[in-house]
DNA sequence: TCAATGACCGTCCCCTGATC
DNA sequence: GATCAGGGGACGGTCATTGA
């Protein structure tokens, strides 16, 4: 994970863009990229939504937003942050051309805001308000009754990594497809913690002993284990109806090289099924063929 | 209404000890 | 000496509660 990320372009200015810059590229590298100039990038907004004291009311007004568009919203907020060229890969079948046309005009609508990672330049996308508030109240919520969406950039270390859990979406989705099956939802561990925290707070009233009791039954009401007395909350749940349209859910574990084998050893023994990048997966392997474990992992 | 506080959780980094 | 694994602390996310 990168530890030069800046996840906020206005809290932290990156000198080296301008308003001029294509793709997030400085003038010294855009010699290796055949990239069109005359897509540019919009300047992000400037208040920040996690911020009560800049909570300005934006005002209502009307949004040009195609089909398309709006499924690629729905997208980004489901996630809460996809990387731009996984978007342009999985939602545009790789055209850069349509997805840069498409971004833009949701930048400068101010229904998208981006982020550029340092040093890596990789742009990030996630919903503004505005843009989580038009998904809710236009025709995307109708397509996804059940499905929360997120707005705003979260957790300012951890972005590519919870960018990486649409690439275990696409993943796991191609499986559940190809075997006859439909996803129905997608549940971050966003929406799991919050289920969760909110039960468990209910519960430091109680005597220590009766919490560690009652909070095996919280974690099993959300389809969680208590594993050495930590609840094991997955990256991603994915919840599909199988050929035989049965309801039925996987939780997902998105493995990097920092993880510990104890941790690891967790996400296992909670029965999750865990993703590795090729090279993280070769390396965490090891870790996995533990006989009370014996867990695969799976390369994205 | 809002800020402060505390609890819980996951990830990352640093330090330390064991092993080669 | 180099490498690896584990422990512990820091950090940042969530929530509910409390008091001004």
């Amino acid at each position: 994970m990168g530890r030069d990320f800046s996840i906020d372009d206005e809290r932290q200015p990156d000198t080296s863009r301008s308003d001029n810059v294509v793709l997030g590229r400085s003038g010294s590298d855009q010699a290796d990229s055949p990239r069109p100039r005359s897509t540019r990038f919009q300047e992000p907004e400037s208040s920040d939504p996690r911020n009560p004291k800049s909570r300005n009311p934006i005002p209502e007004r009307s949004h040009e937003v195609s089909q398309s568009q709006t499924k690629t919203m729905a997208d980004v907020g489901t996630f809460r942050t996809i990387a731009l060229s996984d978007l342009t890969h999985v939602r545009y079948g790789g055209n850069e051309k349509q997805a840069l046309a498409e971004v833009n005009n949701l930048l400068r609508q101010k229904l998208l805001r981006r982020s550029i990672s340092q040093p890596e330049r990789a742009v990030y996308l996630t919903l503004t308000p505005e843009g989580h508030r038009f998904l809710l109240t236009r025709n995307g919520q109708a397509a996804h009754e059940n499905q929360v969406f997120y707005h705003g950039f979260v957790k300012t270390r951890e972005t590519e990594h919870d960018a990486a859990i649409y690439q275990l979406y696409q993943k796991e989705a191609e499986n559940i497809i190809a075997s006859g099956g439909k996803v129905t939802r997608v549940i971050l561990d966003f929406e799991l913690k919050k289920s969760l925290n909110r039960k468990l707070a209910r519960l430091s009233s109680l005597p220590k002993d009766e919490q560690e009791e009652r909070k095996s039954e919280v974690a099993k009401e959300d389809g969680l284990t208590v594993v050495k007395g930590r609840i094991q909350i997955p990256d991603l749940r994915l919840e599909y109806e199988d050929r035989d349209h049965n309801p039925t859910k996987v939780d997902l574990e998105l493995a990097t090289g920092h993880y510990r084998h104890g941790s690891l050893a967790a996400k296992g023994t909670a029965g999750f099924k865990i993703y590795a990048s090729a090279s993280d997966a070769v390396r965490l392997r090891p870790a996995m063929a533990d006989p009370e474990i014996m867990q695969e992992i799976f390369a994205l």
